[in-house]
DNA sequence: GTCTATATTTCGATAGAC
DNA sequence: GTCTATCGAAATATAGAC
């Protein structure tokens, strides 16, 4: 049997306090509740992980940098703006399905994570992720597929919004898959933008 | 000089702890540092509220009068369902303006009112906003005037997480004005909802 | 490596003087 | 009506047995 290289302790203490840190919002969730989730006694947290803000950084780092992954796979091979908004849209809502919690913690615990110390490690990947965005959407302007009349960091706004909370309420299920939400949203946005 | 309907201690508090409410979440605000934002005691919030959370229900409670009181305004003149979400973008946007940290309340921190006790009181007026922007765009619909390849649900929150969530970032200065910000807004989604 | 038991801190809320 | 002082509950984190 291979070695895992972490151990299943601490991936379950992950995915329970995710869950819970996306249901109930970190404050809220107390370390007696995550290891009740997690099938283990509260002692045993601290043997893993120095603090429960620790827990939450660990959370964040690894899907920034899952997104920012997907993103690198998806704008290589894609010249065209409009091509390569709708696989940032597909990316997002992609690491949205694999990690719908850590999204959740992501979007709604920001504003509380960046008035704390050790937010500086995060604070790149944030950035990078942004950044990612604007690019195509500045690209797009400047080859004259994208209009010209509504700010650029403002359409970003629009948009990341409009994906990020879909895992607020957007379930994957048969009746409305994934890869049909995804294109219907760079659908409406696309048309939004277009000129 | 004329009698005040409420106390200014009272409004001091709920204006203190909107603030408060709005930047760090309900959760982690504590009534002391309301106290201290209000110009107060601690013990002295005892006198106006019964607790912490009957002035979070007073905050969405009085955001949520002045939301749909604006709706029925805008509703009423526009027949055109085109003028009518653009009212509806509109008066969301002023009202966000005028209650900005209720607005961040409210869409922060449902999922945590909703499972409590004392949500029965907020949940018609939740549902009588959403049914506001959903008749709305059926009716695009039924008239021709909007697409029907996507559903009227999803067009609904795509739109309403770009406008609500504009309390994040969006603040109104002489660059970036809050009409020229609503007209960009609409025009976004109308052309992206059009056919 | 896991648990039991508990130390320490912080929070919401109350009591009572003024 | 406001403040001082504090209670009791709940939370994070630690100590130490096994």
């Amino acid at each position: 049997m291979a070695e895992r290289l972490q151990s299943d302790r601490s991936t379950a203490i992950l995915r329970g306090a995710a869950k819970l840190f996306a249901r109930k919002g970190v404050r809220s969730t107390t370390v007696r509740e995550i290891a009740d989730e997690s099938g283990v006694l509260s002692g045993t947290l601290y043997h893993y992980f120095p603090s429960k803000e620790a827990i939450v950084d660990e959370i964040v780092t690894r899907y920034l940098d899952a997104l920012l992954s997907r993103y690198h796979r998806a704008l290589a091979p894609a010249a065209d703006p409009r091509a390569r908004l709708h696989g940032l849209v597909v990316a997002s809502l992609e690491c949205a399905k694999v990690f719908p919690h850590a999204t959740q913690i992501y979007q709604n615990e920001l504003g509380y994570l960046r008035q704390r110390p050790g937010y500086e490690r995060i604070k790149a990947a944030v950035y990078d992720v942004q950044q990612a965005w604007i690019d195509v959407i500045e690209d797009g302007r400047a080859h004259g597929v994208f209009r010209d009349d509504v700010p650029p960091r403002m359409f970003y706004r629009l948009i990341r919004d409009a994906v990020w909370l879909s895992v607020r309420w957007y379930r994957p299920d048969g009746s409305y898959p994934i890869d049909q939400f995804a294109r219907d949203t760079t659908s409406v946005f696309l048309q939004g933008i277009g000129r």
